[in-house]
DNA sequence: AGTCTAAACGTAACACTATTACGTCAATAC
DNA sequence: GTATTGACGTAATAGTGTTACGTTTAGACT
């Protein structure tokens, strides 16, 4: 697997992926607004300038079920098919995976249709394991 | 492929539902508003009620990604495996389409992790064919 | 150095999307 | 009749994202 290269963060993005990183989880831009008051953020659009560039390097993903970001587990996903994620309705938690069979199927489906892919979104809601145990 | 039964729709509900199916595409809750103003419709709620009921029935999803709303192409979803969606980004077509390879292989995969899948959302970005065979 | 350019930044205002709160009305159940 | 339920009407508010405009910063080129 390789990763691909992206230029150096500026200040306002590595603050912003600072603050996704520590998160550990799902954050929407006015959340990361909120958390970054501190280091001197006064307005949405500072986030949301960091944000596009952050998911163009493939460091952060949208996650348009939700209005969120959320820092990528592989360290970059540029360098493999699209990722997907199982978001928990009831603790929030995100998983992500790269179902490249199923995505392969997907494209398989679009090359029939003569249609050029660009962008998947998968996102799939349910219960994870540790709450669907409780009670 | 059966079609589950619904209740009969109310009139604000067969107003959005007549919205939806007259354009042939996404629109958004605010759009449907406008079109049905000179039927009475005067706030958004109007429009989200409708739209969560009818979304509950199967014969309207909602396009994550657009933030939209779209009339099924299949007279319900309900009986089949989830949907899909292919959206052209230049021309704004949407095409539905129901994986259910993919789709089990994405249940699969949440199996595997003791994850309860509720609901899936796959929208495709890209360019369709008509629009990709331009200049 | 001086100039030019492109990218990032700061700020304010605005536009778009969705929900909360509260009261009314009609149909059904007891 | 009264209680419950679900749909409805309206206003206010909350949450998400963009446009517009000017400034700063960092390199590239004379
Ligand atoms: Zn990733
Ligand atoms: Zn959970
Ligand atoms: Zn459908
Ligand atoms: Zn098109």
């Amino acid at each position: 697997m390789t990763v691909h290269a992206h230029p150096e963060l500026t200040k306002n993005q590595s603050l912003v992926f600072g603050s996704l990183s520590d998160a550990g989880g799902p954050l929407t831009a006015y959340a990361i607004l909120d958390i970054l008051r501190e280091n001197g953020f006064r307005a949405p659009l500072q986030v949301y300038r960091a944000l596009d560039k952050l998911v163009e390097y493939g460091l952060v993903h949208r996650l348009e079920s939700l209005n969120a970001f959320v820092a990528c587990s592989h360290k970059g996903c540029s360098g493999h098919g699209s990722a997907a994620f199982a978001i928990c309705e009831k603790c929030g938690e995100v998983s992500e995976f790269t179902p490249d069979d199923a995505i392969q199927l997907l494209k398989d489906w679009t090359d029939g249709k003569g249609f050029r892919l660009s962008r998947t979104t998968i996102e799939l809601r349910g219960i994870c394991r540790s709450c669907g145990a409780e009670t």
